[in-house]
DNA sequence: CTTTGCTGATGAAACGTTTCAGGTGCCGCC
DNA sequence: GGCGGCACCTGAAACGTTTCATCAGCAAAG
């Protein structure tokens, strides 16, 4: 069984290779009638086209790159579905890798995409990531896309909602059902998403009169169940505010769980408030409140972006269309 | 800034092309001292190796193409996360694509998989999903694992667990609880998984010395929300059994939103188990009993085998080591 | 009738690797 | 001193595609 290429191809329609090129690919001048006969014998020959002979010769690529933390939280797996099934309609592949909070493993992965060729490459960036973990691919003139937490000081086309605003939503639910105090759980504080929701929160506060001081701001887990461990060691101990905003929906269901435990019921005696609004959200009960930052739209945002990117478009348009992030009201919150 | 390959590596280094090659790529005979040098000058330059041109001359891939229906199940992210974790440790990169239940993108992604000269290929094949719908992979010789649902009558390797037991188990958990009626709602019929859960499930009843019409076999959705809708509209007909085996915990939580809305409590007023055990049933009140199938350790199978088989290991080794289903009991079943 | 221009088709040179078939030089052995 | 053998290195031919430069043919214009 050999392999057909553009040669038998060729052979078999008695034209050259150069016009089978064309006539395949869709550029040249062709007249109608060959190009058809051509077309119809290259799937009579079950031709498919060796996209990495393609990609050397001309540079160009059908693969997009895509690298993120952790396809395992919702918000994520929400994310690379709208991001590859738009890349899919523009004709792109996406190849897909997780950095695991590990910057030493996002590099190496920006590397293996680079070598694998990918036009652009989509990063949802490590806490820590700096512009110059970019470089690998910039050098090579491979648009990178930085998505949900920005990296400080790059040129990189960004893509993600108003943090500070999410924040600033989240806190004023709890404050408009009259709690006083706060605690922040989970998240990385050094990341851009952190740092923007603690400010809007902060805000938040002091709209409302209060000290920013009356939210406690524990960082450093993005994991349910240490989080679940967390809440329940402070709970016990009496360390807790009755308001609870989680940074995300995923952390959120750690909540959910020691509350549970400790016999304390979501929404009556503790009010939760979670970010991202994932379809888990509305399974627990009550319903999560939560802001919504549109994570199927961040995800089809950015192929749109690294697609225009590839092509050669303007850096500068599509910053504009970012989502809002708006307040998703369930029964999780409740007035003291 | 040029493009720095080989050839600018030899350049500077002093030494052929040939002799870079194979200093960065381990093979043939280099001495020490060169291999030190070569690597050394070609780091210092950026070099990074194209993959396309070395796909296209040695007709060896690092690049496996993951095709499934749905990344947003649970299940399917935790087995996406595995599968690339291992993945990148063998030294591959995942192409990953959703063919959202639709034959013909299916195919089309698979011809673009191949084009694109992945090394294998790790299917979750839509429903309707025959032989001949692998063809184009393997005429190319590139090798297929099927992965979760099995085609029938195909010859490639399969990766996935006893489907027939993981029902048994979860109808013997019903009854052994007292139930002796049951809903079987959701998934689609046409797969062997759903057949192979169906049978199970039988097989339970009749050895509890109950006739299998004692449960109802409602297939068609793999939407939690359409899940929902109808077992509302079921239970106020009160055509509905209070044991509900769900396909999968995915769309267990329909069924939970649905029983809160009309104000039953699961546990209590009905009985709801599941299959795959993601980490969503846990969050849930009270926690889902369902069967565990460990779609990790699926996942990490099905990578590892893929691997083994682009390395031109024997097609046969591998296909025992199969998890088995485990039921995994919570709050969620009642005695009536 | 010659020139110009245009359409459709083609030959051949790249793209960056791998890898085969040699080619050096050097050592040790008879 | 000649020779075989070894370790190391190299030139050059592929791999399948794109694409530039060219060309044949033909029609319209001069």
């Amino acid at each position: 069984m050999k392999k057909i290429g553009l040669k038998e191809v060729a052979e078999a329609a008695g034209v050259s290779v150069a016009t089978v090129s064309y006539a395949v690919s869709g550029g040249g001048s062709v007249s109608e009638k060959t190009r058809a006969h051509v077309l119809r014998t290259a799937d009579l020959l079950g031709f498919i086209r060796d996209e990495s002979a393609a990609r050397l010769r001309s540079g160009q690529s059908r693969l997009i790159g895509v690298i993120l933390n952790n396809i395992v939280n919702p918000f994520f797996s929400e994310l690379v579905a709208e991001l590859e099934t738009t890349a899919y309609h523009e004709g792109y592949l996406t190849v897909l890798a997780t950095a695991q909070n590990d910057l030493e493993r996002q590099q190496k992965l920006i590397q293996s995409m680079v070598s694998q060729g990918v036009g652009a490459i989509i990063l949802s960036p490590v806490h820590g990531t700096t512009s110059v973990d970019l470089a690998a691919a910039e050098q090579r003139n491979i648009p990178v896309v930085v998505c949900v937490r920005d990296v400080p000081e790059s040129a990189a086309t960004f893509v993600g909602v108003d943090d500070q605003k999410s924040g600033y939503l989240a806190a004023q639910a709890l404050l408009a059902a009259g709690h006083q105090r706060a605690d922040f759980i989970g998240g990385y504080d050094r990341t851009t998403t952190w740092a923007g929701r603690k400010r809007g929160i902060e805000a938040a506060f002091e709209d409302a009169g209060l000290s920013p001081e009356h939210c406690r701001f524990r960082p450093g887990t993005m994991s349910p169940a240490v989080v679940s461990e967390e809440v329940s060691r402070l709970m016990t101990k009496g360390e807790l505010s009755d308001a609870i905003i989680c940074f995300n929906d995923n952390l959120a269901t750690g909540v959910y769980s020691a509350a549970q435990s400790l016999g304390r019921l979501v929404g009556r005696d503790l009010s939760v408030v979670g970010f991202d609004n994932v379809p888990l959200g509305r399974a627990l009960s009550p319903g999560l409140t939560t802001v919504d930052i549109f994570p199927g739209k961040l995800g089809s945002i950015s192929a749109d972006t690294a697609v225009r990117l590839v092509r050669g478009k303007a850096r500068d348009e599509g910053r504009e269309n970012r989502p809002e992030p708006t307040l998703m009201m369930r029964g999780s919150i409740h007035s003291p």
